[in-house]
DNA sequence: CAGTGAGCGAGCTTCCGCTTGACTT
């Protein structure tokens, strides 16, 4: 008979603790949560309560089966799950599905992984909270009622297979109307003026790079200034001397992590998380999902050691962080290396740079604040009563910033340098002075990482469904990431230099755009959609509010099912009058007139996007249809580029005897020739592209095709050393290989080849996807 | 990741939050 057992969420954790525990305790995890609703229809027997009817889900069947056989034989159990209404309820459902005695099982909570705190909470057991449970039923019901009553509406009024929630509509309502804003968006200028001046100093001449405070808003007003600059002597108003400091960033979170990861080291969300995960199976890091920043006493003493060994004393300061963002439910430390006196790891290359981020961040977090000297100089114009102001500053002391300096999203900040020495009085020497016409910046689009950032600000999502959620809104077409090339305009820029004013115009690009959320159609006209009928879920305080009813449950103020009660009935009654009466919202609008057939032109969304429509579809003659190009929205097509949809596919000409047709796919134009298809290139037009065009790239993509096969085999013909867009790989039938950066491809045999391909992981099925594991 | 290129509707889709693993058509 075995004494105890302890069950935690995570398996890793379960290893570790194990091995402080001694041989009288079996640890076994439960890997996350066991049960959830049913999905064969609500999972809510809304008649009766909103009972909820839970299932173990699939995967953990055995799981469960073979945990209850050691919970039969062992003489207490001890469920140690996270401290957190989730942690609560998995502790309850554990105890629910292995029938256990809740008013013999112990339950526990662990606040770090040391013997200390474990042997700590082992000598405290208490009971499972069920006030802490039943609110977190009230969650899981709410998402359930609103997830699920909310999507069939879309699939009837918008399109089928689209979903809706508390937390994706919300995020994807962000993306919209940033877009909207830029649409909005009217750009101003001013004349910026900055002057370059001489301080004539016993080791030569320094100049100083000083800003008017003043901006002027026509061309006119600049010129005159400069005019007025050009008769003016300059000299030194005052000198102002002020210190100043700075601090360190407290120590990660999954949402800063993802931010700093996707600033620093261009990582998406889930590249970050998949990395972070590597590095806490492998023992390297804490756990990746938490919106703690508190580090254990260990860690502080740790990073104690570590600072003053590596920098000294001076560098070390011991800083207690705590958390403030909404609804956070601190069950984890921050994210740190496990021991901080490892500076590196033996990893591959993602892993390295996500560790050292991790390290620096932690790191500095315990080290001093950087002191800094800000000098101003003012700087007085003869004839004028505008001023001068150079901006300077000097670190005194670098503390922290020794180590780490935490990026921002905006990239506009910038500070001078070191200031030359000047006197009160001082007279000065105008060397240039620059009045520049310069844009206000247009609103930016959202990266991953900033929309997660905002999410976390309003309290929407947790740190475990951050990564997931962004993928769903892709998965979805709610949002696309992508990138923009930029425009160039032009801007005026005056330069008063020896006495004479030119004016120059200058190029500058704008609207580049990198890796950036943009809303497509169907996410803009779902949310239109959902707003008009369900403005309060939309709502950006929807959760926040949610979350206060949740903790009066918690707190055993609030009956979960009556709160629940409270939300459903004026909202099912909505969703009943959407489904009757609600207008189908495809974002239908007629464009124009075909001037060749006097047809009607419509836009509309179709079931694989947006699409033109000539001809209508209740006429005896069946309407031609057109998908769009790349970048064309319902919003903004022309009748012209509509009309353009319908040319294609169109002969080009003939090549070799065979036609050559130009085309318009979903991966954007095409050539069609001998039933092989070729990609347009960027700068081709398909609607002007030339028969001699067409013919150079089809043979370029032939010679492409030659140059792909590095070796093959005669006794294996599936088998194939080849020239990928990422270098050179092997293919065996359908699965395709990585080959080591140190064996040169040409030399691989068959051999060679089959042993890689051996070891080589199985490849990831995605095609088929169990119900309940269809994220990641 | 390693190449894709319909069709405008015949019967499915969906939520949020915990956590990692992988064999059958």
């Amino acid at each position: 008979m075995n004494k105890n057992l302890v069950i935690v969420e995570s398996p890793a954790k379960a290893k570790t603790i194990e091995g402080y525990l001694g041989k009288d305790f079996i640890v076994k995890s439960s890997f996350g949560h066991v049960r959830d609703l049913s999905t064969k229809d609500l999972g809510i027997d809304i008649n009766n309560d909103f009972k909820p009817v839970y299932e173990v889900m699939p995967e953990k069947k055995k799981m469960i089966s073979d945990l209850k056989k050691i919970a039969n034989s062992s003489e207490t159990i001890w469920l140690a799950t996270d401290e957190d209404r989730e942690g609560e309820a998995i502790s309850w459902h554990l105890a629910e599905v292995l029938g256990l005695d809740q008013a013999k099982t112990n339950r526990i909570v662990f606040h770090e992984i040391t013997k200390s705190a474990i042997t700590e909470a082992i000598s405290h057991p208490r009971r499972i909270d069920q006030h802490l449970v039943n609110a977190q039923q009230a969650r899981r019901v709410l998402d359930r009622l609103v997830g699920f009553e909310l999507s069939p509406i879309l699939w009837k009024k918008v399109k089928p297979a689209l979903s809706a929630g508390r937390v994706q509509s919300v995020a994807v309502r962000l993306i919209v109307e940033r877009e909207e804003d830029i649409r909005k968006f009217q750009s101003t200028f001013a004349y910026r003026v900055s002057g370059i001046f001489e301080v004539g100093s016993p080791i030569g001449i320094a100049t100083i790079k000083a800003e008017l405070s003043k901006r002027f808003s026509t061309l006119e007003e600049a010129r005159a200034f400069l005019e007025l600059c050009s008769k003016a002597t300059f000299k030194v108003a005052d000198v102002e001397k002020k210190p100043g400091k700075r601090t360190p960033a407290p120590p990660f979170i999954t949402s800063t992590l993802q931010q700093e990861a996707s600033r620093k080291l261009g990582f998406s969300v889930s590249r970050t998380m998949t990395v972070a995960q590597q590095l806490y199976e492998s023992g390297k890091i804490t756990y990746m999902r938490t919106d703690s920043v508190n580090l254990s006493q260990t860690a502080l003493g740790m990073a104690k050691d570590e600072i003053i060994k590596q920098f000294g004393k001076e560098y070390h300061k011991s800083r207690h962080y705590t958390t403030k963002s909404k609804g956070a439910q601190e069950a984890h430390e921050a994210i740190r290396p496990t021991y901080l006196n490892q500076g590196t790891i033996d990893g591959d290359a993602a892993q390295n740079k996500l560790y050292d981020l991790i390290w620096k961040r932690t790191i500095a977090s315990q080290m001093a604040d950087a002191i800094l000297e800000k000098t101003n100089i003012y700087i007085d114009i003869s004839n004028s009563s505008e001023q001068f102001v150079a901006m300077g500053e000097v670190i005194k002391f670098d503390g922290f910033l020794k180590v780490y300096m935490e990026s921002s999203d905006d990239d506009t900040e910038q500070t001078e340098g070191i200031l030359p020495p000047v006197t009160k009085g001082e007279k000065l020497r105008m060397q240039q002075i620059d009045a520049v016409q310069k844009y206000a910046a247009q609103p930016s689009r959202f990266t991953e990482a900033s929309l997660v950032k905002k999410l976390e600000e309003l309290g929407i999502g947790r740190p475990s469904t951050y990564a997931p959620t962004i993928s769903t809104i892709q998965k979805r077409e709610y949002v696309v990431k992508d990138d923009r090339e930029g425009t160039t305009r032009n801007y005026v820029q005056l330069t008063l230099k020896e006495g004479k004013i030119k004016e120059a115009v200058k190029h500058e690009k704008f609207g580049y755009e990198k890796s950036k959320l943009f809303p497509t159609d169907t996410g803009e006209l779902v949310t239109r959609f959902l707003q008009q009928y369900f403005d309060d879920i939309m709502d950006y305080n929807f959760t926040a509010n949610v979350e206060k009813e949740f903790d009066e449950i918690a707190q055993g103020l609030k009956v979960w099912n009556e709160m629940i009660r409270g939300f459903y009935s004026p909202f099912h009654k909505k969703v009943v009058e959407t489904l009757e009466s609600g207008e189908k919202a495809k974002g239908e609008k007629l464009l124009g007139i075909d001037p060749e057939t006097g047809f009607n032109v419509y836009v509309k969304l179709g079931r694989f996007g947006a699409i033109a429509q000539l001809g209508e579809t209740d006429s005896p003659d069946k309407p031609k249809f057109a998908g769009f190009r790349k970048g064309q929205t319902l919003d903004n097509i022309t009748l012209d580029e509509a009309l353009k949809l319908f040319e294609f596919p169109r002969l080009l000409g003939q090549y070799e005897d065979v036609d050559i047709t130009v085309g318009i796919g979903r991966f954007g134009p095409y050539l069609l020739h001998k039933s092989k298809f070729c990609s347009l290139k960027k700068t081709d037009d398909p609607a002007t592209i030339t028969l001699v065009r067409a013919i150079a790239l089809i043979e370029e993509k032939r010679t492409e095709g030659a140059n792909r096969t590095i070796k093959s085999f005669a006794e294996r013909p599936d088998v194939l050393v080849l020239n990928g867009r990422y270098g050179p790989y092997i293919a065996v039938g359908k699965n395709n290989i990585k080959i080591p950066k140190s064996t040169d491809p040409a030399s691989l045999t068959l051999d060679a080849c089959l042993k890689l391909a051996e070891s080589a992981p199985a490849p990831s099925k995605k095609k088929f996807i169990p119900r309940g594991k269809n994220r990641s």
